[in-house]
Order: structure tokens, then C-alpha cells, then sequence
DNA sequence: TGCAAATATGAATAGATGTTCATATAATAT
DNA sequence: ATATTATATGAACATCTATTCATATTTGCA
């Protein structure tokens, strides 16, 4: 790893942007569920706007807005169809974040 | 993963808690150095507060803020030894996000 | 053209957060 | 005891951020 101060504000950028419960919420909604149906492990789950608001129990707006800055982010893609827009995680990244973030709570919970 | 409010709070600020330039520069300042002198994977750095504040060009004062930050959120442990208090990194999970989020910056690099 | 559905946008605001400054605490040595 | 070194702490402040509300934009359809 060859840091510097650009990298460092970067990647401080990225984990900010990872670290918002609302965020989270709609990354987690995009997330390959956990239904036995769908036994391939790189299956793709599109969701437009209002699915997605009505899923996490946010406001259309909250989250356009949220859907905005986790695209500027490389965290998720858009596909247009109609009138709606279609979203969808980006790259295994966001998902390794996830998925470690995930295990450090996990750990961190039963020391408490 | 079984995810709920809890979770997803308790992710939050994990999350948040790394995406900050001066904690990220401390926890860099406590990774492995490059130097090829260790060649020991788990090679435990460790640096007392005034060092790590000289190292990141940063305030004692703010460093050990952001250290107590740090130890809350169980990024580091602490270990006292007469007047200096020596801080390390605590576990394989924040290198791990550090080391992806590495990544994921230098892919978008790539696009800009 | 006009209407409805879906999404985006901008302003406003309340609350959170990073940093500084001054000071307190703790341990060591003279 | 006193001084010194290392670290922690609390208050204050300026900046940033998440959310809401109202409104604009875009697309499809009657």
C-alpha cells in the first residue's frame, strides 16, 4: 500500500460514505438476499427508487439522495428502464466491507 | 449475516469511526511497515501517543482524542508501560478494511 | 396536449463531528 | 516535595452531514 495524503482522503471519503445507518440499510437491501431460491453466489438484485424506500422505510427523497452519493462513490450503478431506475452494488468491494464490518460487530458483541 | 437495527447501528460507527483522515493515518502509522527488515506477517507495531502525533504531523491533544475513539470502537488496545501508553492494532478486521477500501480507491483512480 | 408515475434536486435546518485550547491526571526522577 | 514527562479530559466552536419539504425533471400513456 502506498499512501499518501490523496489516498488517505479518499479512502476516508469511501468509509464515510460506507458508514451511515440509511446507507447501510439500502446497501444491505441490494445485498444478494438470503433466499435458498437463488443458489448463485453472484446474482445481481436490481431495485428501483421507491422499492427500495418502501423496503428500508425511507422517503423517496432520503433516498435519491443516498442513492446520489453512493454512486459518486462507486458503490452502486444505475440501469434505466422507462421511467424507473434501476440500482444495483457495484463491484465485490462494497460487499467485502460489508461482510467484515459485519464480523467485527459480531466479535465486538460478545465482549460486552 | 442476520442483520437488524442493532446490527446495522453498531456497523454504523464502525464504519464512521474509521472514515476519518487523522484516525486513518494512525492506524497506518500502527500497520505493518514496508520495511524489509520484518518479514513477519504478524508483526506487532507498536507506538506511544507522542510518537504516533509526531509521525502524522498532528496535536497530542487530537491524537489521543481519536485514540480513545479508536480503543472504544475496538480498532486498538492500549498497553501501559510507566508514564508511555503503547497502542497497537487489535485485530486482523481493521487491516482487513483498511487493505479493501485500499483497493476499491485505487479501481476508481483507474476511471477518473 | 395533458396527466400520472418515478426520480432528482435545492434550500433549510437540526444535530453530529473534528479540532483547538487550557487544564487535569498519573508516573518517574531529582 | 517539586519538577518533568506523557497522556487524558472537558468545554467551546466552526464545520459538516442527514433529513425533510417543496418543487423540478423525465418518461410513458390516454
Amino acid at each position: 500500500m502506498y499512501i499518501n495524503e490523496h489516498v488517505i482522503n479518499k479512502m476516508q471519503d469511501t468509509l464515510k460514505l460506507a458508514g451511515d445507518a440509511t446507507r447501510l440499510k439500502i446497501l444491505f437491501c441490494l445485498l444478494d438476499e438470503l433466499d435458498t431460491s437463488s443458489s448463485d453466489p453472484h446474482h445481481l438484485i436490481e431495485k428501483c427508487v421507491n422499492d427500495i424506500a418502501l423496503q428500508i422505510g425511507c422517503s423517496q427523497s432520503l433516498v435519491s439522495h443516498q442513492l446520489k452519493d453512493l454512486k459518486d462513490g462507486d458503490f452502486v450503478k444505475a440501469r434505466k428502464e422507462g421511467t424507473k431506475i434501476y440500482y444495483s452494488l457495484k463491484d465485490e468491494h462494497v460487499k467485502q466491507i460489508m461482510q467484515i464490518t459485519y464480523e467485527h460487530v459480531l466479535e465486538g458483541e460478545h465482549h460486552d
